[in-house]
DNA sequence: ATTTATTACTTGTGTTTCGCAAGCAAAAAT
DNA sequence: ATTTTTGCTTGCGAAACACAAGTAATAAAT
């Protein structure tokens, strides 16, 4: 699927990849909430329908933010990771956090408030920094859990 | 339109407002582009749909991202102008910019680079100063233009 | 070994959002 | 008085999204 770019503007390009209801919400669950498998997803808060879930975890593909592949010893569940490119959308969806806790509380009363967003609000860089180095982690565990070597695009 | 919020993640909860095709163009074009009327989003790179237009101005202001304003001196033009809350923004499309800048280049070669880019690349919290006051002082000369106190909702 | 359950999807059918073209009323310019 | 400009609305087709159901491959349970 060709994306298509409404002009050259570098903000409103940057909204043609990800400006819709579903692409920065699938990366903050991956880089936040330890979602890696389908099924992963589907369990989700924000309940993503599964056909919208297919075609956005493809888009993610093609444009190079995920990586799809199977661990050797298990051959039923895909396992989605994000790439570096990906890890860089970190600011994008930090500030959108930063944003929502400090405007739309008061019109959606139930948004979490919990550590997490207590240091996001005091330091920024430092949640920045935990989030990452957790994620990094996480994926290095995984990639440990047999010899990498075997795994598969398909 | 009461906005339905999926879960209670402040990440997320920002994408149910911002997570679309124009919203975040919209305020772009205004913190940056000086647009100001629906005449000047028309005519925008952009080229959004009057009808889309129409709408999303619409949803803008339920959310109290803008205000809708006549100068007394013109009848024609309805003028619209972005509130602190949607200021507050600055930073979400100062980060989709660079990521942009880092990352599309090479998919999309005919971006813009111009000096505005590289200020952004080199010192982000300058551009994002450079841009807000220079909004703040574009809309004090609007309002200067005859007494503000004749302005009207409808 | 056979049945059951899990995972990762696809397919079909609405509904909502978006895009394109045209039209229209009020204000302003000619 | 007529034309142009501005700020919209309306109608219709296309695309994105939502809901429900179904399928194939693997794995677990009996």
């Amino acid at each position: 699927m060709e994306t298509k770019y409404r002009c050259n503007c570098p903000f409103t390009s940057a909204l043609d990849v990800l400006g819709d209801k579903w692409m920065l919400v699938i990366i903050k669950q991956m880089l936040i909430e330890d979602k890696e498998t389908f099924k992963d997803f589907t369990e989700s808060d924000e309940a993503i329908a599964t056909n919208i879930l297919s075609s956005k975890l493809k888009q993610l593909e093609e444009f190079g933010l995920i990586t799809k592949s199977k661990l050797p010893n298990n051959k039923k569940s895909v396992y989605y990771h994000l790439t570096d490119k990906a890890l860089d959308l970190t600011p994008i969806i930090l500030e959108l956090g930063i944003w929502s806790d400090k405007h739309l509380r008061e019109v959606h009363p139930t948004i979490v408030n919990d550590e997490g967003m207590q240091l996001l609000r005091t330091d920024k860089a430092e949640f920045g920094r935990v989030i990452e180095e957790k994620y990094r982690e996480k994926l290095a565990t995984t990639m440990a859990i047999s010899n990498w070597g075997d795994s598969d695009k398909s």
